[in-house]
DNA sequence: CTATTTTAGACAAAAAACGTCTAAAACGTG
DNA sequence: CACGTTTTAGACGTTTTTTGTCTAAAATAG
């Protein structure tokens, strides 16, 4: 879910994965593997990853749709 | 952050450390370790707790505030 | 087509997570 | 207060995960 939503955020804004390592103060390989979800995201991730994208960790990790409404409740 | 979170919501629901590791499978030992922040939540933590304590993972994180205002806008 | 940029596989090393066993702390009841 | 029960967290070793580097393949641009 999260490797989805990162790739399309990262596309619309015209960067590259360096480019966003260079954000998350990591190499790109780590954040290739973000994108294909081979490994799984640390709350200093998610929290910069917001952060850079002014997206919600709902949205980030799939915890709501498209409309917003939130699977959680 | 994210521990003094899931303290206190789990205290709320008068749950133990046992009971909410009951829910997301793992071992009391690794709640409390959840709650110290003596290791990091995965994401599929952060999801089981959302739906656990029906709160949103910006919450949880410390992405927003007691208003609900968002951090990283 | 060629050069440049971007992405992802393989590998090894380092770090993080995890459970078990157990002691300490907190809580309740007589 | 004592006693038993429940709850929480330290120590330890093991397993799993994450990470970077080096590099080749794929995509893009000129």
């Amino acid at each position: 879910m999260y490797g989805k939503r990162i790739k399309e955020l990262r596309e619309e804004k015209g960067l590259s994965q360096a480019a966003v390592a260079c954000a998350l103060q990591c190499s790109q390989r780590t954040v290739s593997r973000y994108e294909l979800e081979q490994i799984d995201l640390s709350t200093e991730a998610i929290i910069s990853l917001c952060h850079l994208f002014k997206v919600s960790a709902d949205y980030l990790l799939g915890l709501e749709d498209e409309t917003g409404a939130k699977t959680y409740r």
